[in-house]
DNA sequence: TATAATATAATGATCGTTCTATCTATAAAG
DNA sequence: CTTTATAGATAGAACGATCATTATATTATA
């Protein structure tokens, strides 16, 4: 890929995660990676395109991050007491929380801000990340059942929810305990 | 109360709830509500004034929704086995969630589209919400600790972010079963 | 020589806000 | 009961700014 596309997607995140999709223009997004704005529309057919992208992209990141970590903490388990894997995908989600600053999950935002038309391409990728997400957490103990899978995305929407106001650190510890107590 | 502004307020708050804050127009709020475009301007002196309004009578009126449900439950508790003021309050909640329609909390979306001017008054409007909301928490029962406080807010949060993505009856349901596990 | 990126300007639309001028209703004064 | 005064609401135009998008023409890179 292209490296003034690569930049324009990451400014673009960057930007509409702190100011939000329809509060942010696209000037001030090739003005703020030094791109002419020509060259944005050379790799995006349009405004929504680029939203789409910078989803996409983030939503890979996200659940690389969530696999990844959760295997690792499987692997590297503390000594006698290993977290079931539903705990797991709680640390890795806490940790993905406080890597990251505080303004909440950007697909619910996404969806939230172009929840009106209710066939955008916008929000069937966010209502297309919440399902993979909730099957992932399925998959992860086939065993539990589907009502305890959602108590677990429950606490991780919580989290991520709650962070925007308490401190990131003490929400996510506390998340973790809350899973430990539901899911031990 | 001129009913002119009342049903400004009234139709203000559909729309930012539906569209977002930045998506919707003046124009589109005052041709919807069927009042001319000077008489909003005469009853708010800005549309910041006019989405800080919003927000202060919703939140009005969501902490009287908890207040009063939560001191109904009390009184009128299911026979023998009576909940805990924590499993109250996440009952009234739950209560206000089945009853709007799902598309998140308004003031974490106020916060999160405003964010960026870190000291604008729908910012502290907002922080100011939530912190009105832990300490009703935490005042319904001193014997709890602050961090017992913190899991009932990340559970309210976390029911109303997940409600925008699955059945809000059932994630309400779940929440209410997680407070009882978790404040038995 | 061909492809990619540049700067700049123009488009038409919409934004928040203000101005002007007209209209309507209620209330005080005759 | 009128007349007049006051205030609130109306429609519509205008403001400058910004929006997403497109056109043009130039420069750099490979």
């Amino acid at each position: 890929m292209s490296t003034k596309k690569e930049d324009l997607l990451h400014m673009a995140e960057i930007l509409f995660y702190d100011h939000g999709f329809h509060s942010i223009g696209l000037k001030k997004i090739v003005n703020e990676s030094n791109i002419a704005m020509m060259t944005l529309y050379n790799h995006f057919a349009s405004k929504d395109e680029l939203v789409i992208e910078v989803l996409k992209r983030r939503e890979e990141r996200y659940m690389e991050h969530l696999a990844f970590f959760a295997t690792y903490l499987k692997d590297h388990g503390e000594g006698s007491e290993r977290d079931s894997a539903f705990v797991r995908i709680a640390s890795a989600h806490a940790r993905w929380l406080t890597d990251h600053s505080a303004k909440g999950c950007l697909f619910l935002r996404a969806k939230e801000e172009y929840g009106a038309q209710h066939d955008h391409p916008v929000v069937t990728l966010a209502d297309g990340h919440k399902r993979l997400l909730r099957e992932f957490v399925q998959a992860s103990d086939p065993a539990r059942s589907a009502e305890e899978a959602l108590r677990l995305c429950l606490l991780m929407e919580g989290a991520t929810a709650l962070a925007e106001s308490e401190e990131g650190p003490l929400v996510a510890r506390e998340m973790i305990v809350m899973a430990e107590i539901l899911f031990a």
